[in-house]
DNA sequence: CTTCGGATCGCCT
DNA sequence: GGCGATCCGAAGG
């Protein structure tokens, strides 16, 4: 029952919703401004609070690193739709990513949610994730964070901008970063003529970054001698 | 700490 | 048929 202390973000509840226009910007705007805010996450099993530190920026067919760099498939469909939407997709045959959808509708983009701090909701988190060292590890990483979140292919289109409380998904204002926090570099895991665009960003020195790691080719153990 | 390979399947060519 | 916006455990320094 606290009235008047929803300018402090931090505790409990009273944060605003950050509005539809927030996301409809180009996708290298909207990605690093992500950092800081809070993802919420509301199942039958309670909310979950987010406070997002590394993304990735994924910019359509002018990206050769996008999923949407060949035109749109069934697939990568949510990619193209409205901003202020989810784009979730199963990938490596287990995983789960999430995504947010920026930009002007018909734009393909989308920001890779790439590691967060579980700010609420710990005990969750732990019992989807029981193999975490860690609570910094929770969410250090797309798919752990897609799994500690519970995320998965039913929240792909879901919008993140209602301001309901059933709402399944959606993004609340944190607190204010530092400029001089964020930084960027290259992509996790993006190879080809896209390997070297410095289109992830993060909060500098905070533990629940994620590793960078090169793009890898698969051995070929087919090749035969 | 690092490197390496296995898991596992939907999507695209 | 090949491989991916990954993670984890094992093995070696």
């Amino acid at each position: 029952m606290i009235a008047g202390r929803d300018r402090k973000p931090s505790t409990t509840s009273g944060d605003p919703h950050l509005p539809r226009a927030f996301f409809d910007r180009p996708v290298l705007d909207v990605a690093p401004d992500l950092l800081g805010h809070v993802l919420v996450r509301t199942t039958t099993d309670g909310r979950m609070r987010l406070r997002i530190t590394e993304v990735e920026a994924y910019a359509g067919e002018a990206d050769p690193g996008s999923h949407a760099y060949r035109g749109r498939t069934e697939r990568n469909g949510s990619m193209f739709g409205p901003p202020g939407h989810a784009y979730v997709y199963f990938i490596y045959g287990m995983w789960y990513s999430l995504n947010l959808v920026c930009g002007p509708e018909g734009q393909a983009s989308g920001v890779l949610i790439r590691a967060g701090e579980v700010l609420e909701g710990v005990e969750q988190a732990r019992e989807r994730r029981p193999k975490a060292r860690k609570d910094l590890e929770l969410a250090k990483g797309p798919a752990r964070l897609a799994t500690a979140l519970a995320v998965d292919r039913e929240l792909n289109g879901a919008d993140v901008c209602t301001h309901e409380d059933t709402a399944p998904l959606s993004v609340l204002a944190g607190e204010k970063v530092d400029p001089g926090a964020v930084k960027s570099g290259p992509r996790t895991g993006v190879g080809g003529d896209a390997a070297h665009y410095p289109w992830r960003f993060w909060l500098a020195d905070d533990p629940t970054v994620s590793p960078y790691r090169a793009h890898k080719p698969r051995n070929r153990s087919s090749a035969r001698a």
